[in-house]
DNA sequence: CCCTCGCTAGTCAAACTTGACTACTTCATC
DNA sequence: GATGAAGTAGTCAAGTTTGACTAGCGAGGG
């Protein structure tokens, strides 16, 4: 599973309404196309394959408002709002190593109730330390550790990777129970989208120092 | 970049001559099926595209000692040798949170000298602390923090991740330091593949936890 | 008045990834 | 000596991702 369907699937779904450029545009708010694959291409694909399998409709081309050529709004689907939530499950509790799964989790996770939230966070924490606890004891076989010489540091890598995410999770937890952000049924939502307007803190030039791109 | 042409050029050049499926049961035992795209179709396509571009030679098949269908051989050629240190280098100085790559890189440390591998993970921790300096700064802007609402957790957690990363990259340093491993030039080499008659570690069944595949 | 620049909105071919499938051999068992 | 399980080696179509490209419109300068 990649986190190009749940992204889009729930930036459509925020708007009610929405094109191919408006998505790109909260990703882009989100910072997404740092950390994962939410390139125009990726985008759109995602959004013809959705409209194909039902989860949003298409309602025809309408021409734009802001000059350029004329656009094609969605709109999520029954069927969607489902698999919104259900992906939005999913990507909470399973711990996989791949990082933007897990940012787009967080991004939507006010879309759940408070309780739920917490409940699927702890579920992750469960999961977590049953998977340390299979590889240490997987790949720590009989001769001791050290037996697999320097390639034992990929699996060091894993465990202290596993070993942060919990940590940061269980900070998560802790500023949820003591009543940060605004979830689902508890009044005015906080919407991560651009304010007509405002600037967009993450426009295009200046490429972060790492970046290999 | 992914990694799986580091992994599958790493893997050929250790053998000095091997066929896919060799490529295959290498990587596996690495447990590189788990944290990366190590599949079957991933790591021939990966031989046929690298063969076409230059960077392995094909030798025309050979009938297969061990039962199944010929076999086609690869080799490592001159041009293959460079892209696997320009690959391996970069790997190890980059910070992109994507693990697959970072692990790929690590299991091929120790074909580099000690003192450039500690040269390059020290590179890796200077761009790690810009990368995050530079974050930090670009998206907490005017308004303090907060101002994000709970996509702030996002950004929380990259930094996280960032600051877990280069924590386990001095632990690793402080490991090398202290001489751990047997790197080039330094007599005989650990090589990570399967001596004849070995026992596969992570063998096929038992899925682990938090697996969803 | 016209020309270029930048924004809007999206398309497309080429490359890569996935997961299921084929086909062949050996080995143990009945 | 037939059968079936397990291992060997790889192919393929369908789906996804990438990065470069197209094309319309408005604003501002010369």
């Amino acid at each position: 599973m990649s986190a190009i369907r749940l992204l889009v699937l729930g930036a459509v779904r925020q708007h009610g309404r929405a094109h191919g450029y408006q998505v790109r545009n909260d990703l882009e708010y989100w910072g997404a196309h740092e950390w994962s694959n939410a390139k125009p291409g990726s985008i759109y694909h995602a959004l013809k394959q959705m409209e194909k399998q039902g989860l949003l409709h298409a309602h025809e081309i309408a021409p734009s408002t802001a000059g350029g050529p004329p656009r094609t709004e969605y709109e999520i689907t029954d069927r969607g709002e489902e698999e919104f939530f259900r992906l939005l499950r999913e990507s909470l509790v399973s711990y996989d190593q791949k990082m933007d799964i897990q940012s787009a989790a967080v991004g939507f996770l006010v879309e759940l109730e408070r309780a739920e939230a917490l409940a699927l966070l702890r579920e992750r924490i469960r999961r977590i330390e049953e998977w340390r606890a299979a590889v240490t004891e997987h790949y720590v076989p009989e001769g001791g550790p050290g037996q697999l010489g320097h390639i034992g540091e990929i699996m060091n890598l894993w465990v202290h990777t596993a070993d942060s995410d919990a940590a940061w999770t269980r900070g998560l937890i802790d500023r949820l129970e003591a009543g940060a952000y605004t979830f689902a049924g508890e009044g005015e939502r906080f919407v991560g989208v651009l304010a007509e307007g405002q600037e967009n803190p993450y426009a295009t030039g200046e490429r972060h120092a790492g970046d290999d791109r």
